[in-house]
DNA sequence: ACCTTATAGTTCATTACTGAACTATTTTTC
DNA sequence: GAAAAATAGTTCAGTAATGAACTATAAGGT
């Protein structure tokens, strides 16, 4: 196990005081804006290490149901692999990979385009569509729950605050210097 | 490369009408909550690999860095390695394989613990020291650049909002039902 | 004091992901 | 319309993480 499911209220208490404690040695340390981050990033792989817990009771993880889900948004319920690894933010490689595992489990069929030869279309099955009901609504709770604390507005708040820090990824070059 | 640097604005307007065509063919998805979640994975995971893309170039990791920056803030500079794990979120595994490059690299020294023989106790070198301080001051422009867009209140609100998010997290019971 | 239980660190096997190299196609360019 | 460049998917080798099993030490209960 990960962190022993110690509390994420004290994890993220423990972050503060580092960030406290790194800015005492580094004072010109954006210390606010560290702890922003962290807690995103704390944030974001909790979500994810849980979801992937209970899609691995049915033989699935975190990425083959994304892959999956994609598939099931998708019209016609085809895609394909590079336009899925787009989507999903996985390398090609990757998605060759969670192809075998979905085709292996018959949740999705694989067969070469007629169009453009080079291309192989994946496309959810009726069993694929049948797993995706079943895994989903029992997940609605656990989000609702997640946000019950929280009103429309503040939903609507938090949605605008990260699209502005997403569109700020995409105009800061963290590549460059150093 | 895992999304061919697609920008990120680009992957959550997707990510929102992915969504949309979800809730079209399953009604009761909560789709606001969805999207928030799955902004906030986007989000935390675009910081820790461009991060990590940076780090390479110095040798390290993301998780290296990490534990080297609990080091950095730790009272003279030292902890044991299961303290660690919990601070940084991974298994007593993978810090024994931390451990062990830092200590390759020379940024760490090792040595048990007298109090507690079970124990070993890491600390931080001079070297390592001198990494960090020359590692994140680079770091400061990106992250308040990242933030630039952010007045004050704003970083406040957003602060607050994470934080009841994760005082939500320790309130539900991802584990149960299903 | 002794037996049980818990904790610390490691090793080992396994899972998941990536980048580079390769083959096969399609698109572009001149 | 042929050569060059780009794109799609795969294979392979390497990196990073995990959980289970193991050894050693410490703490608790009676």
């Amino acid at each position: 196990m990960t962190g022993h499911d110690r509390p994420l209220t004290a994890r993220v208490e423990a972050l503060r005081e580092g960030v406290r404690r790194v800015n005492a040695k580094l004072p010109d340390l954006p210390a606010r804006e560290v702890v922003l981050m962290r807690m995103l990033c704390l944030l974001g792989w909790e979500f994810t290490t849980n979801l992937d817990r209970r899609l691995r009771k049915h033989g699935l993880n975190d990425t083959d149901f994304r892959t999956l889900m994609v598939l099931f948004s998708s019209p016609d319920g085809m895609a394909h692999p590079s336009d899925l690894c787009h989507l999903v933010t996985l390398s090609r490689t990757n998605m060759t990979r969670i192809g075998d595992v979905l085709v292996a489990r018959g949740l999705v069929t694989r067969t070469p385009s007629l169009e453009d030869r080079r291309r192989i279309v994946m496309r959810i099955t009726a069993k694929g569509e049948a797993l995706v009901r079943k895994l989903v609504p029992p997940l609605y709770p656990v989000l609702t729950a997640l946000f019950a604390d929280f009103g429309v507005r503040e939903k609507r708040q938090l949605e605008a605050l990260l699209l502005r820090l997403a569109a700020a990824f995409d105009a800061v070059d963290f590549r460059k210097e150093s």
